[in-house]
DNA sequence: ATCCGAATATGATTGAAATCACATGTTACC
DNA sequence: GGTAACATGTGATTTCAATCATATTCGGAT
């Protein structure tokens, strides 16, 4: 089921795709058809700036939505590349903005999902200011950002992963993090206060 | 005059305020009570992490709006400074929420506000994204973003001033910026192709 | 008019992450 | 089963921005 507001709209709006890891959903300055709803596996955004470094915007997994911006822009500005084995939901553009004029639930849902992506966006721009290895990845683990490989996860918070993975051991070896299997880290539990 | 679509609020939804150097328009945890226009001067977002560093989110300048996202939000999520003496409209949030329910014209512009906001911010993580401080100096610059001190610029892209300065030096020297003044740099016009 | 604080500017040193190099482990596919 | 491709993991070296230091200039306040 697509998350809210987009239950509203018609199945006819919808097309189901699948990809293969590697595949490109879009590409940087495709002209803009949807937006997309992940069903199952993951879609890297990742941009190419003018002087060639390749940026990872975004990480989309199972559940997640990308390229919500795009209603307003006439083309992609970045790449969308399959991950891994995904069925993907393209949600056409005409019919969100047909929906976007009839429907004022449905334009509120929207409008708090961009704010939602804006607070994102903030939160990872929080996150790139840590100058520190170490601090960066703590702080990025226990915000959840390790999710898929460690290849990706340091190429999503600015890091090489030689770096990530040092840093992974540095912090499991204060007993900051604890290592939970082969590339695999989770937040050391904290002694809560109790009551007595 | 305010930007599309807040013309159309009503003048007592509005609160005009003075604001000096150093002066807090809002801090960080501070419940929502609008938006902002700065009418004049300068507002600059900044964010406080956990480990104590401080981040630049956003420079609002003469004509930028800031907070939009805080329509949807409790508190602030970061610290609002004034960096020069500015004049700011404050839009109330409960009339932005009433005339968000009855005029879809008010509700497309808001979104499409917010929808702009999210291809800023990306723009910012592409720029952080780049690692050679003069590649970044240079996109910086020519994305338009030395717009006041240099200080304030080094802060914004994620550099410390030093590294800022002789990055200028550097790409000035090199003949890809050009010093218009004490703390003045403008990107030097590349040589288009001309029809003969 | 001058005093103070901040911004501009640059030089020297250092430290941490990038880079290079390489070994092992895992998965998928022919 | 073999192997190709890629992820994990770590060590050695280099590079480049942060840091420390310092001089100068500018603007605002007294």
């Amino acid at each position: 089921m697509l998350p809210t507001p987009f239950g509203a709209l018609d199945e006819k709006s919808l097309s189901q795709m699948r990809y293969s890891i590697g595949d490109h959903v879009f590409r940087q300055g495709d002209t803009t058809k949807g937006i997309f709803f992940v069903a199952s596996g993951g879609i890297c955004l990742t941009r190419v700036t003018e002087s060639g470094n390749s940026v990872t915007i975004y990480n989309a997994q199972t559940g997640d939505m990308f390229a919500e911006a795009s209603i307003y822009s006439d083309h992609y500005h970045c790449d969308a590349i399959c991950t891994a084995p995904s069925e993907v939901v393209r949600i056409s553009k005409q019919a969100i903005q047909k929906q976007l004029r009839e429907d004022t639930a449905f334009s509120e849902g929207i409008t708090k999902r961009l704010a939602v992506q804006v607070q994102d966006y903030r939160q990872l721009l929080t996150l790139r200011a840590v100058k520190s290895a170490n601090d960066r990845v703590l702080l990025a683990v226990e915000l959840g950002k390790l999710t898929g490989s460690v290849t990706q996860f340091a190429n999503q918070i600015g890091l090489t992963k030689e770096a990530c993975y040092r840093a992974l051991r540095d912090l499991s070896d204060q007993g900051l993090l604890t290592k939970t299997g082969r590339g695999r880290y989770a937040p050391t539990p904290r002694s809560e206060d109790r009551l007595p």
